[in-house]
DNA sequence: ACAAATATATACCGATTGGTATTATAAAAA
DNA sequence: TTTTTATAATACCAATCGGTATATATTTGT
C-alpha cells in the first residue's frame, strides 16, 4: 500500500524533475505551461491534476533544485572534521559543479531572488529563506570554529558568512553571463583567502 | 535646428525614464506593453513609433539604467587622486546608493545577466559587456596602483576586481532578497578589506 | 477479475500577449 | 499661414496565455 509511491506522486516528481531546467532557464514568467507540456510530454490537464496552478509547480521545482545543491553541499561538509575544512568544502563543491551549474542554468537561489524579490512573494520568501539558511549555516560553522580555538576570536561570523556567499554568487552571475569559468574560478581562491585570513 | 531635441527623441527619452524602473523590477518577459503604456500614459501605437518592438525598449532602458550608475560611480572615482582611493569610491558609491538600488529593483547588470542569459542574446551580451567593462576599469585602475607602488606587485588585478565585483553583486542579491540592507553594509566591509591587503 | 477511485487527455474558455494598418493630430518647414 | 511631414491614437489581428469542465483511461483495493 505504501511501499512504493504513489501514480499520482511519481507523476508529480516527473514533473518536477522534467521542467526543473527549463523553469531554472526561463524563469517563472518566462516559463509558460506549454514550456511545460512540451518539457513532460504530458497535457495540460495532467500538470494541474497533480498541481493547483504554474506557481505551485515553479516552488516545488525551486525547492528541488535547491535540494540538489544542499545535498551535495551536506554531504562534503559532513565527511570534513575541522570547522577549517568544513568551510573550504563549500569551495569544493562549487569548483565541481560550477560547470553542471551553468548547464543547469545557473544557481537557483540567484536566479528565483532577482526575479521574484519585486514579483512574487512566495518564490521570493522561498529564495530570501535559502540564502538566511544558508548563511546560519556558515556563521554555525565559525562560530564553533571559533570556540574550538580554531578560528581567531576577533573573527566576525556573519560577516565572513555574507562575504562567502555574496563571492559565490556573484562568481556564478560572472562566470554564467559572460561564459568564463575562469573568473569563477579566481573568485573561489579569495573565499579561500577569506577562510585562511580567520584560521589562528 | 538642432539646439534642441526633437519631438521624437524627447518622447524615447520620456518612454525609457519612466519604464526604467518597471522593466528593472518585472525583467524583460515579466514586463508587458500594457506596463509600458501604464508607466508612460501612451498608446501602443506611440510606443511602436519610436521602437521597434519590446526588445528594443528593453535595451534602450538597460543602457539607461547602467549610465545612471556609470556617472555616479565616475563622477566619484575621478574625484580620487590615489588609486587606493580610486578603489575604495566603489565601496563609497554602493554604500550611499545601495537603498535607492534597491528601490529601482535592485541592480540592472545583475537582474539583466541572470534573466538573460538563457534567453535572449541582445541581453544577455549587453550585461556581459557591462560586466567585462567593470572588469577592466577596476584592473586597469589595480595595475596602475602597482606600477606607482601604491599595491604590492604580487597583487592578481583580475582577481581583485572579479571579486570586488562579485562581492558588491551578490551582497545587493542578498540585501534585496532578504530586505536586510546590514548585509551589504558587512559584504562592503569585505570589499574594503580586499582592498586594504594590496596595499604596500 | 471487477468496482471504485484516481489520474490523464480532450476540448474549450475569456483574457492578454506582442504587433500592425490606418486614421487623426500636432509639429516643422515653406 | 498654409502645406508638408512627423508623431500619436484608434481599432484591430492572430497567437498564446493560464486555467477548467468533462470525458476517457488507468491504477488500486477488494
Amino acid at each position: 500500500m505504501n511501499k512504493s509511491y504513489t501514480k499520482a506522486e511519481r507523476t508529480r516528481n516527473f514533473i518536477i524533475e522534467s521542467t526543473s531546467v527549463v523553469f531554472n532557464k526561463k524563469g517563472y514568467a518566462g516559463t509558460s505551461l506549454s514550456d511545460l507540456t512540451k518539457a513532460t510530454g504530458l497535457t495540460k490537464g495532467s500538470i494541474y491534476g497533480n498541481f493547483e496552478n504554474k506557481e505551485e509547480v515553479a516552488v516545488a521545482v525551486f525547492d528541488y533544485n535547491c535540494s540538489r545543491v544542499a545535498h551535495l553541499t551536506s554531504l562534503e561538509v559532513n565527511r570534513a572534521t575541522t570547522c577549517y575544512d568544513k568551510l573550504m568544502a563549500y569551495v569544493r563543491v562549487y569548483r565541481t559543479i560550477i560547470s553542471e551549474t551553468m548547464n543547469r542554468g545557473g544557481c537557483p537561489v540567484l536566479n528565483t531572488a532577482t526575479e521574484a524579490d519585486d514579483t512574487n512573494g512566495l518564490l521570493r520568501k522561498r529564495a530570501a529563506n535559502a540564502v538566511l539558511t544558508w548563511e546560519s549555516d556558515l556563521t554555525a560553522i565559525i562560530k564553533k570554529g571559533i570556540e574550538k580555538s580554531e578560528f581567531k576570536t576577533n573573527a566576525d561570523p556573519r560577516k565572513i558568512a555574507l562575504s562567502m556567499i555574496a563571492l559565490i554568487e556573484g562568481g556564478i552571475m560572472i562566470s554564467k553571463v559572460t561564459g568564463d569559468v575562469t573568473s569563477m574560478d579566481l573568485i573561489l581562491n579569495t573565499v579561500e583567502t577569506l577562510i585562511d585570513q580567520i584560521e589562528r
